[in-house]
DNA sequence: GTTAGCATGTAAGGAGTTACATGATTTT
DNA sequence: AAAATCATGTAACTCCTTACATGCTAAC
């Protein structure tokens, strides 16, 4: 149920729950926040913002704070009903919900959502990963021997990518685990979760 | 002028360039090649082979090894025009030229166009990543401040892989800069190109 | 015998981009 | 004065995926 288009919807609801926001602050954040993949044209953001007021997710509020003489900005804020689907939309386990953009989106949110949830994620998008490698891997093995130098390179890199993916992954749930002091909170606690920094040195070479 | 649409046009007359294919068989090699990203649908690989033919940019071929009683297949073969198409999709320097699918489909077809082209491709990529990371990262001084942890440690992996890729560009570059030996030859040479094969460990951390 | 793989296609629909349309304000 | 940024939207179009349609063969 978690179709290709809901990633919008994940990244809107998502940051409005941090605050109230109009449509060209949320494009712009979004931009920063995909940063490494397509960006977000108002053609697609702005339809969706319809379709979420339609839908009522999203209402329109008062816009308290338009600087003088600005064209009035329309400010939008999540509902109830918003809320719910996003977190529905958080702990989705559908086909779709370890594609890269959809994963980075969620993760980007992690502070909006429990513990539960955020292991959830982390272990899908690791299988998913892991599975991908086998894969990969063991077709190689069958055809890589006539492929060009330049294929084997470019595969030999992509397996070197997604495995450190999956390090960098078994840190966080490690970290997860081991840390039970990070309840619903927006503000960072003193130490972060995040335990790497430099590479882990797996012992994979 | 590179439209998006060209990276499976360029695929096919890639993979064509080593030899006939029959479309089941061009989506195979095309599936696992890009393993990574989304997976090439019959929907529409077809209709571009069919396209391709109009352009005349392949043709299709007597099909010589259909094993007894199979579905007649439809091979086909790039044609002198198709071999131009591909050589000038190589070597064009379009605005989506350097985006991810696309640039991991010309470098594994490397194998089939001249150093200098090579070349182009992997700088342009590199400078392209560069400029992101600067801006992103320029940004991220502005903004990051007030952003969640989650968002902050997905923005400092997303950073450190772009690094990890720049670095490997370099490698790249410098190998096929440093060897002269490399015409345009599907064997491999005794000696690859490639000199890294564990990390340069650039002193970046 | 039934599932999986080989093999080629088409039609409908979804999701998002590009380009267009408009206009104010701030910076250079 | 021009260019960039703020700000919101719509319409046409492209590209691709999903699902359907068909049928044969090899493996389990």
């Amino acid at each position: 149920m978690a179709r290709r288009g809901d990633t919008i919807e994940l990244a809107v609801l998502g940051l409005l729950h941090e605050g109230p926001m109009h449509g060209y602050e949320l494009r712009k954040r979004l931009n920063l926040m995909l940063g490494w993949g397509r960006v977000l044209s108002y053609g697609s953001l702005y339809p969706a913002l319809k379709k979420m007021l339609r839908a009522t997710l999203i209402t329109e509020v008062a816009d308290t704070s338009t600087p003088v003489n600005r064209r009035p900005r329309i400010t939008y804020e999540v509902t109830a009903a918003g809320n719910e689907h996003f977190q529905r939309l958080m702990s989705e386990v559908g086909p779709t919900a370890w594609e890269d953009d959809n994963f980075d989106i969620r993760f980007a949110f992690f502070s909006s959502t429990d513990m539960e949830i955020r292991l959830r994620v982390l272990e899908g998008r690791r299988s998913r990963l892991q599975e991908r490698l086998a894969r990969v891997q063991g077709e190689l093995e069958r055809t890589q021997a006539e492929v060009n130098r330049y294929a084997a390179e470019l595969n030999r890199h992509g397996v070197e990518s997604v495995e450190r993916e999956v390090r960098w992954l078994s840190d966080l749930i490690r970290a997860e685990r081991g840390d039970e002091s990070s309840p619903t909170s927006t503000t960072p606690a003193t130490s972060p979760a995040t335990p790497h920094g430099s590479t882990p040195r797996a012992s994979n070479d």
